[in-house]
RNA sequence: GGGUCGUUAGCUCAGCAGGUUUAGAGCACUACCUUCACACGGUAGGGGUCAACGGUUCGAAUCCGCUACGACCCACCA
């Protein structure tokens, strides 16, 4: 039987995904066991895996699988977000391809559209899922747009109108021009940029006619000077102090327009005179609220001027700025322009700049839900790893507002409101309730005659119902609801894995309806991943083109290595620096857990032979080990951290188990090994095996299923994590003495050019346990060890371990003086260092204040450093001998 | 403008209820080695005044202050 020198994991990827499927090995169902539950954050339908879901999930189902392997019942959720924006936005692109204009078709044929778009590429994510190996639970797969996910939406819609959550009236909106919708404040993303400041001159009216007399406006959008309604400067400014009341006239359309006082002007900024455009501006609204100004709207809803700007009529918003500026130098009317650097509101989406925009919205009441949320998580009834963005979630919870929740677009849940002739709207989950409740308003009205909301309802009001209404879609609204048993056993779940870019979109949202609609929240932990950035440290994005394929790096590495580079950059809450090298170690990786396994596979077992000395104590010592690092990597996990614990399993396998263990019992060439050392080895692969398992899932599938027989369907996935067990420390030190005299026998005969073959004898004086011969004998090629004392004039080199000392002869031809010189060097160094120690240790100060065991320590340190002074000091007097 | 977090070897990070650390790990690097699991390897090795300054303390990478740089969050000065 031929095993290949390397692990080549596509083949064998392919073939245990496919037989944990066949055997249904992700599906969960209720049981008696305990169950451990997670949801997946919905990628979007008609999204690519892109690096951010990689990492993220490769997280999760370490998670779920560990779980598993504990014995619990574990359910990983998987689905995908209908993303009503994006998809949109992409669907609209797809058409225009084609020719056709969203504006030409019907609301029906869009959807029809869209919905055969998302037919051909929705679910492509999770397929790319598989391939990481990620083990969810396919069964229960959902999509927020499936009929009863939908009407779980609607449920909640008309649930929290009634409860008087949930309201409907103009304000002042973030509106995306390119997405032709209304945003939450949450979607407008804040850059800086650099603008022009432009400075306008507005002359007073005589009657409509202009007069030679000025103010002076700064502002950096002159676009919107025709739905100016007023200038307005400070009551306490005495430049414009007397001009209070005048008029003045607009630029370019001469229309007259008061000079009022409002104290929210700064005497400071630009002329001091601020020009107020109500529909255009958050603040300018606010000040015409409270001068009872009228509103002058000039954008339409992609952002060009209509006919009530009366010039540049159907002009972009960008292109009339430049316009009106060129305008206004050839009228005169510019004193100046200056370089201005500002921040300004951009669409997550669609990157379109936000314009503020006067519109009816449906609108969630936020301050009480929050308040909850709030306390959820200062209590630590959810736990936010890392801690620190505690802070940053009590900071938006209590200043959160209003929650804009339509939207102007067709892909989504139709808000479930109904218009009468009229104009009052009922609220209801369907036409036929609609006009019930419509008839009680005005009994004539007929079917025909209401008319439902044209706005579809924000994506995350469908996702943050996820963790409840992907057990149970029948959520709230129905008081006479059946108990639903996944839900009532798989919720809370436990932990959330996601991007600290959305805990406000989405955690905390999902927290408030989780409180709202189970009266828990929604999971215990949330553990907030970074994000993952290119070498450079800038954001993986597609634009950017920076990201590798992820598909293309598991095809090079196979999933268990790109698990293994992901897992190893992430801990939590920090930005990921991603670097192809990464996998490479985790591919690497894979190749020695590989040969490990080809090693142990070539032995022969002789029944008869008896169990060496050294491999007696190898095994003992790997035991204890295995002990403590289990109840490390134990420990790790409940930390959450990851690539800590990944990193401690790889250094146990690596150096730990193939460096020493195998080392220390491997046979001779072509030699049997006993039955006791094979059954350990054995027994420790498997252990090492279940323990990288959730982490790299494929290749510990494979060598687990060899190593022993197993029966059709068997797999590691349900096979018994190893649990904590005690060990003793001082055995486990010993063994780290073991290895540093080894280490320094070997580097010893590297200095000294002695080849390996060549056997030494090794003389010990001290505490050193000599009872670990074998291990010294067989690693280090030693004779023997003796506790004699070398005779006199034997030549030979010295060094020190713990506070033994050793002496290897040798009769080798040395070059004296570097050597002596090396020596030299390190006394020099000793010196130095205890001279600190013992200028410490004379400190009264020191000696009266600081703990005994730390004085002890000082003496020890002192003690330890002078033992070794004196070996180096013999060694220098043999050489000038 | 306000706030949060960070700055430890070339890179990515751990250590931070002050003293068992004369600061650790992995990768990268250097030298030697194709020796019978693995060159996607072995053995050995080099590398940091813990961002700067000041303070508290017998003692500071660890606590406090300030500065610089970086990241992120929040915010309606045109």
């Amino acid at each position: 039987m031929e095993i290949p020198a390397r692990y080549s994991p596509d083949s064998i990827e392919e073939k245990w995904y496919a037989y944990w499927l066949k055997h249904h090995c992700f599906h969960s169902v209720p049981d008696e066991r305990e169950p451990y539950s997670l949801v997946i954050p919905p990628p979007n339908v008609t999204g690519v895996l892109h690096m951010g879901h990689m990492l993220n999930n490769t997280i999760q189902d370490v998670l779920v699988r560990r779980a598993r392997m504990m014995g619990k019942n574990a359910c990983w959720v998987p689905g995908t977000d209908h993303a009503s924006i994006a998809t949109e936005a992409k669907v609209v692109a797809k058409l225009k391809e084609r020719g056709i204009e969203k504006s030409q078709i019907s609301r029906e044929e869009f959807l029809q559209h869209a919905w055969e778009w998302r037919d051909k590429h929705g679910g492509i994510i999770l397929e790319q899922l598989k391939k990481l190996g990620a083990s969810c639970d396919w069964a229960r797969t959902r999509f927020t747009m499936d009929p009863e996910m939908s009407n779980a939406v609607v449920d909640t819609f008309v649930y929290l109108y009634h409860k008087g959550l949930i309201y409907r009236g103009v304000r002042m909106v973030n509106w995306d021009p390119a997405g032709c919708t209304a945003v939450s404040d949450e979607e407008v993303i804040h850059k800086e940029v650099h603008e022009q400041l432009y400075y306008i001159r507005y002359h007073l009216s005589d009657g409509g006619k202009p007069c030679d007399q000025y103010l002076t406006v700064a502002t950096t959008r002159p676009e919107t000077i025709m739905a100016d309604v007023a200038l307005c400067v400070h009551p306490q400014d005495p430049r414009y102090r007397s001009l209070v009341g005048k008029k003045v006239l607009i630029p370019l359309i001469h229309k007259e327009i008061p000079i009022i006082q409002d104290e929210y002007v700064s005497m400071e900024f630009g002329t001091g005179c601020l020009k107020i455009t109500p529909a255009h501006d958050i603040n300018d609204y606010t000040i015409g609220l409270r001068h009872h100004l009228p509103v002058v709207d000039i954008l339409d809803e992609r952002g060009h001027l209509t006919s009530a700007a009366q010039i540049l009529v159907g002009v972009d918003r960008f292109a009339a700025r430049k316009k009106i500026a060129l305008m206004l130098r050839e009228a005169g009317l510019m004193e100046k322009e200056e370089a201005y650097t500002t921040q300004i509101g951009f669409s997550e989406r669609t990157n379109a700049v936000i314009e503020p925009r006067l519109s009816m919205q449906w609108f969630m009441k936020m301050a009480d839900p929050a308040k909850q949320a709030l306390e959820y998580v200062e209590t630590n009834q959810i736990r936010l790893i890392p801690e620190k963005f505690k802070n940053t979630y009590r900071h938006w919870m209590e200043n959160v507002r209003d929650w804009c929740i339509s939207r102007q677009l067709w892909w989504g849940q139709r808000i479930p409101a109904w218009y009468l002739p009229s104009g009052a709207f009922v609220v209801a989950v369907d036409a036929t309730q609609a006009l019930e409740l419509a008839r009680k308003i005005d009994p004539s009205v007929q079917a025909g005659e209401i008319i439902q909301d044209e706005d579809v309802l924000d994506t995350w009001f469908s996702s943050w119902l996820w963790p409840v209404s992907v057990f149970d879609p029948a959520i709230p609204g129905h008081p006479e609801r059946k108990p639903n048993p996944d839900l009532a056993y798989y919720y809370p779940t436990n932990d959330l894995v996601t991007a600290p870019e959305i805990l406000f979109f989405w955690v905390a949202r999902m927290i408030m309806a989780g409180h709202e609609f189970c009266g828990k929240p929604p999971f215990k932990n949330v553990y907030l991943t970074g994000i993952v950035r290119d070498k450079q440290g800038r954001k993986m994005s597609k634009s950017l083109g920076n990201s590798p394929d992820p598909l293309e790096m598991i095809a090079q590495n196979g999933a268990d290595g790109v698990r293994m580079g992901m897992l190893l950059c992430s801990n939590a809450g920090n930005d990921i620096l991603f670097d192809e090298s990464q996998v490479e170690q985790g591919r690497n990786f894979c190749n020695k857990i590989w040969n490990a396994y080809r090693l142990t596979r070539g032995w022969q077992v002789d029944e008869k032979a008896e169990q060496s000395c050294c491999s007696a104590l190898t095994v003992r010592w790997f035991q204890q080990r295995m002990a403590q690092a289990i109840s490390q990597v134990d420990d790790l996990f409940d930390k959450f951290r990851l690539s800590e614990a990944l990193m401690l399993v790889y250094k146990l396998f690596w150096d730990d188990f193939c460096s020493w263990y195998l080392e220390w019992v491997k046979p001779p060439a072509g030699m049997p090994m006993d039955a006791a050392t094979y059954l350990a080895t054995n027994t420790f692969l498997n252990d090492l095996l279940l323990l990288l398992h959730p982490f790299m899932p494929f290749i510990t599938e494979e060598l687990w299923q060899n190593i022993a027989p197993r029966r059709e369907g068997e797999t590691i996935m349900f096979a018994h994590y190893p649990k904590p067990n005690l060990f003793e420390t001082d055995s486990l030190a010993a063994v780290e003495e073991v290895k540093e005299v080894i280490v320094a026998i070997r580097t010893l005969r590297q200095h000294k050019k002695i080849g390996q073959r060549m056997t030494l004898t090794l003389y010990v004086h001290g505490p050193f346990d000599v009872s670990y011969t074998p291990m010294i004998a067989k690693l280090a090629h030693i004779s023997e060890i003796t506790a004699e004392t070398p005779p006199n004039g034997l030549s030979g080199s010295s060094f020190r371990v713990g506070t033994s000392d050793f002496f290897v002869p040798l009769e080798v031809a040395t070059n004296v003086e570097a050597e002596c010189q090396k020596l030299k060097d390190e006394l020099d160094y000793l010196v130095r260092f205890v001279t600190s120690v013992q200028q410490k240790l004379s400190n009264a100060a020191f000696i009266q204040n600081a703990p005994a065991k730390v004085v002890e320590l000082e003496h020890k340190k002192e003690r330890d450093a002078l033992a070794k002074i004196g070996v180096i000091q013999t060694q220098l007097k043999n050489y000038e001998a």
